[in-house]
DNA sequence: CCCACATGTAAAGTTTACTTGACTTATTGT
DNA sequence: ACAATAAGTCAAGTAAACTTTACATGTGGG
């Protein structure tokens, strides 16, 4: 099972958004904790909904915060 | 998750792009023209992969070509 | 009139995002 | 010492993205 071709920096937005914890960003998007562990260890990459949604809370464009691995 | 809350202005970038066909647009990202038509159509959202691939042959941002319904 | 091409549609199958639930470890506070 | 919280992990299941194949329709050119 390859791993996503997708990066993020979800984690550092985290830390840097009042030391959100995972459960807390999840909650706001709308998905489980296990979703959001997963992402940040790059398991898979989120939908693009998701993706957009995580954007929202940290109030940034998709691109600051996701990136094409080999791209960054 | 919820439903498709994701439009998108895919078919207006392969105009504005030369005129671009599915099947040459597909062929440059990867996937299949089936994919492009369901995603023009909205019968489901791109992965986050496939959104940056798209972006980058229009050679515009994410959230210029895709949106959340309702934030348009 | 043909033929090639662009687009739409649909069924069935594979892959992957996401859930549910349960367990573990480390840290912090009472 | 104990409880509560944050984070990691694993397994099994569901839902949605994507593929493959196939057929249908309209359009433009020779």
């Amino acid at each position: 099972m390859a791993k996503s071709l997708i990066g993020n920096h979800v984690r550092k937005f985290r830390f840097h958004h009042d030391e959100m914890t995972q459960q807390q960003l999840a909650d706001q998007v709308g998905v489980t904790r296990q979703t959001i562990v997963a992402i940040e260890k790059g398991n898979y990459s989120p939908s693009l909904e998701l993706a957009f949604r995580i954007a929202r809370v940290f109030g940034a464009p998709i691109e600051d915060i996701f990136f094409l691995e080999g791209e960054q």
